[in-house]
RNA sequence: GGGCGGGUAGCUCAGUUGGGAGAGCAUCGCCCUUACAAGGCGAGGGUCACAGGUUCGAGCCCUGUUCCGCCUACCA
């Protein structure tokens, strides 16, 4: 016998262990069966467990098991990504912690270490996904950098390369000072932020006059090799051509005339440094200016900033500031808003930084990308993303891929030390094609997400070609938040569609963002993170996933709630329960008939009222599960089973057929138990892709088990699991209201639920014969002594009475309840009635609304009338009824 | 600057072609009825942000306002 309480913790160990021991999570290379595939969005090996993952793995894994179970050859490829810059900078700070850096050590030394990291440390998130439930095939689990990847990487770069889509050159990139690094635009992210604008006066050479600038990085005048202002702009066409004096360094400038300065900003007049601002780098370029980079690769003043060198820029900013006032040169400072951008991994202010660096011309691979989604080739759910989607690719700038830091795919181009020849090649070079062999190969890493665009079919084996690539690419579904649908997505769409001449996958699913209560997004660095292993382990796994999978509603973010988790934890032991209610009961019946010979028409078995309802119920409940978890309805599905097995099952079915189990009738009985177990068999089966663990242990409860050895491998039900039956539906709602109606007289009148009633119902439309041949379950349910039902019945005087849609229904109160408090409750109900009558015919009296609505609506309103109409007399004549007694 | 999403019960959220607003939790009342008190039965609770418009009819469609969140941008 189960305990009275589920406790998930060694059964969720126990069942994951089994499966795993099984193999029932691992994909055939090659077969008959339909294929469905997903490839996990890797997570970082210096990674833990955050909610985000947690959802994205619930869902990921919801939609693996049903289609697992629905025949098809399932992969769920699992794998982590080695994140550059985040890894080498957990080592280095272990370094640092030892008082030792990476310089000290060397490359070769230092990549080991990371390596030893990863050994040691790189499987935590993989154990995690684990406890999550996660249904992957370990046998099939990557890494970025392992050798099929890092093989794929290099061919990727090269044949990039050899078309020209690769190239080297000395832009302005964004540089990371602490990082030591370069970043592409999208690694950074901008913060708005109070800024100042400083006004600096700059002299002008030949003595007439001056000059005011507005900027607000004043430290950056140090590299000014111009100031220009806008050729129309009439306050300053005299002083085109002139020189001005940088002030504090006594460097003279030109002052020019460029369409790109905007008049109405600050004094119209603009300090260029083109070694230190995007714009300023191209109208260096449009004018052949000077490049000066005052700035170090550590953020600190270089040579050129004369005085100032050596200074940390920030310390030079005061220190530039100062000294501009004591000369007299700082005219005003203004309040200004501006965005400043941050290193995404260390939250560095990143600095406009010219450097040599490799990039990829993406224009062209944009463009299949584009259209990939513009075709409809790949679909984009919710269809919202596709604007954004279509926005960044449309806008998109060529990417820098090239990474000063050691941890990654290093770059697979080499330099010649004797001639000037550049190598590039998948396999190391020996020598140059001029015989040197003093080749040195470039020091640059990628950019982690290089080697994560190619994902869906580098993991598959490619180069190679693999039978896992044929029977899995294109894959079937992306699941991922949209924050990294510029980072991952895009770019795998772009290297997907040029190197295996197909889309990755067919759908990208892109989920809600978890956020806390105030909706900001959840960080350590914030401290309002929820962590998903405190949420297991105080509620259980099951628990905790179906909760994230009722909240995945489409195009909202999840503003999380542990309460709700803690619902959830109730539903499960509440399955639970019933579970332990049918174990109690089985006893009872020599034999559980099959769910299948159920379900068969003419089975000749004898089911009864109940029965067939429930049966009913369970066939939509499949259809409508399947239909939503096809669109990605998460939250639909979870809440279709939630109330079907809460509610309908629990609630009533079970209530209904009590007295049926302890009843004399034998083949009653056992169609009751075995109705009960087929349908709790299916409703554990349809659970099982949400809650895998509690919906298996109950299943290996089960006495007759169809699926074979697992739950997890059992067909997944289809409508053909219950049995379609609109008449038992229609009558079984008339066997309730009359049960609901005489509880809530009970209720209402706060009468003991254990004391019995006697109850009169007047019944209309041939409900007496439904009544009638359904006593027991009345008088079980609503706890009545005595029924008395009929189209043409005594009506008690003092009684407290319910109207329903084909019964009028009375409890006599004799003795029971005071008649005042029934007569307030009547005038409450006939209120209510009333308004709606008014409501209706206010409707029916708009002659626009009769000649325009339509027939049906039309119809169904006058039908209204009627009901109301009768209702409400009858509430009245019940009322005058109770007021003669009490008169 | 541009774009997107949202403002629905005390809280967290659903609401799929426009026909009198729903769930879970919380609240109140009655119950320890032998699957479950992590439970059962019953009940209360909403100017669907605001203002206009279209329509016989608007939570839903259109316009504007406001508040919140997010994305994006070569905003000196």
């Amino acid at each position: 016998m189960l305990d009275k309480r589920y406790d998930p913790k060694d059964i969720e160990n126990k069942w994951y262990s089994f499966w795993t021991e099984k193999g029932y999570f691992k994909a055939e290379a090659k077969s008959e069966k339909p294929s469905y595939c997903i490839v996990i969005p890797p997570p970082n090996v210096t990674g833990s467990l955050h909610i985000g993952h947690a959802l994205d793995v619930t869902l990921q894994d919801i939609m693996i098991r049903w289609k697992r179970m629905s025949g098809f050859n399932t992969l769920w490829l699992p794998g982590t990504d080695h994140a550059g810059i985040a890894t080498q900078n957990v080592v280095e700070k272990d370094l640092k912690e030892k008082g030792t850096d990476r310089h000290d050590l060397g490359r070769d030394k230092f990549i080991e270490k990371v390596w030893e990291w990863k050994q040691s440390n790189g499987s935590t998130i993989i154990n995690q996904l684990k406890t999550m439930g996660a249904s992957c095939d370990w046998s099939r689990e990557r890494f970025t950098l392992d050798e099929g990847l890092s093989a794929a990487v290099r061919e990727v770069f090269v044949r990039l390369y050899d078309e020209g889509l690769i190239y080297r050159g000395e832009y302005l990139i964004n540089w990371c000072p602490r990082c030591n690094t370069a970043l592409s635009d999208l690694e950074v992210e901008h913060e708005d932020k109070d800024g100042k604008l400083y006004y600096i006066k700059y002299n002008l050479a030949d003595g007439s006059g001056s000059l005011t600038v507005a900027t607000t990085r004043p430290e950056t005048f140090l590299g000014d090799t111009a100031v220009a202002v806008n050729p129309e702009d009439e306050r300053y066409s005299g002083l085109i051509g002139k020189k001005v004096i940088l002030p504090l360094i006594e460097r003279e400038i030109e002052i020019i005339a460029d369409e790109f300065v905007d008049s109405e900003f600050g004094t119209g007049a603009v300090k260029v440094t083109p070694a230190h601002d995007p714009n300023d780098f191209e109208m260096g370029k449009r004018h052949g200016l000077e490049f000066i980079n005052i700035l170090t690769g550590n953020g600190s003043m270089s040579e050129a900033a004369g005085p100032y060198k050596g200074q940390d820029r920030f310390e030079c900013r005061k220190n530039v500031l100062k000294d501009l006032e004591d000369a007299g040169h700082l005219e005003n400072t203004k309040d200004h808003d501006m965005s400043v951008g941050h290193c995404y991994r260390c939250r560095t202010i990143v600095e406009p930084f010219l450097s040599k660096q490799w990039f990829v011309k993406i224009k062209p691979l944009a463009e299949e990308a584009i259209k990939s989604v513009r075709e409809g080739d790949v679909k984009i759910i919710p269809k919202g993303w596709e604007n954004s989607y279509f926005d960044w690719m449309e806008n998109i700038r060529d990417w820098c891929i090239s990474r000063q830091i050691w941890w990654g795919h290093r770059i697979p181009v080499w330099y010649c030390q004797s001639c000037e020849e550049v190598l590039v090649s998948k396999d190391d070079p020996e020598k140059c094609k001029c015989g040197s062999t003093d080749l040195k190969q470039d020091e640059d890493v990628l950019d982690t997400w290089f080697s994560s665009a190619l994902w869906p079919f580098s993991t598959l084996g490619w180069p190679d070609n693999t039978d896992d690539l044929n029977t899995f690419y294109p894959t079937s579904v992306l699941i991922t938040g949209f924050d990294i649908l510029f980072f991952w997505v895009a770019r795998m769409m772009m290297m997907g569609l040029k190197f295996m001449g197909k889309r990755p996958f067919d759908h990208v699913y892109i989920h809600a963002l978890v956020r806390d209560e105030h909706g900001q997004k959840m960080s350590k660095s914030k401290g309002n993170g929820i962590d998903p292993l405190e949420m297991t382990g105080r509620y259980g796994t099951d628990a905790f996933r179906f909760t994230l999978a009722a909240y995945a509603a489409q195009g909202r973010d999840i503003k999380f709630s542990e309460q709700r988790v803690e619902g959830y934890r109730h539903f499960l032991n509440k399955i639970w329960n019933v579970s332990r209610f049918i174990s109690m009961n089985m006893e009872q019946i020599d034999k559980v008939i099959e769910g299948s010979e159920i379900c068969r028409e003419g089975s000749g078995i004898r089911l009864s009222l109940a029965d067939r309802w429930i049966l009913d119920r369970l066939a939509s409940v499949c259809a409508e599960t399947s239909s939503a978890l096809g669109e990605y309805r998460f939250n639909d599905a979870a809440s279709i089973l939630y109330q079907f097995v809460w509610h309908e099952l629990c609630d009533w079915y079970v209530e209904l057929i009590k007295p049926v189990l302890y009843g004399e009738d034998a083949e009653a009985k056992a169609a009751a138990v075995s109705t009960l177990v087929h349908v709790f068999e299916i409703a554990l089966s349809l659970l099982h892709p949400f809650m895998p663990f509690v919906t298996e242990e109950l299943w290996q409860h089960l006495p007759c088990l169809r699926g074979g050895d697992s739950l997890c491998i059992r067909t997944y039900p289809t409508t053909a699991d219950g049995l379609s039956d609109d008449k038992s539906h229609a009558e079984m709602e008339i066997v309730m209201d009359a049960i609901t109606g005489i509880r809530s007289i009970r209720g209402e009148l706060n009468i003991a639920p254990s004391l019995e009633l006697k109850a009169v119902i007047q019944t209309a439309h041939g409900a007496d014969a439904v009544l009638n041949e359904n006593l027991l379950y009345i008088s079980k349910l609503a706890k009545t002594s005595e029924l008395v039902i009929g189209n043409d019945v005594s009506i008690p005087a003092n009684a407290g009475t319910a109207v329903k849609d084909k019964m009028e229904i009375f409890v006599p109160l004799e003795g029971l309840v005071d008649v005042e408090a029934e007569i307030a409750r009547l005038s409450k109900d006939l209120k209510k009635v009333e308004a709606d009558i008014q409501f209706v015919e206010k409707k029916l009296a708009n002659k626009n609304f009769v000649d325009k609505a339509p027939a049906a609506v039309l119809e169904e309103t006058k039908t209204k009338q009627r009901d109301y109409a009768e209702t409400a007399l009858a509430i009245r004549e019940n009322m005058a009824k109770l007021k003669q007694c009490s008169g």
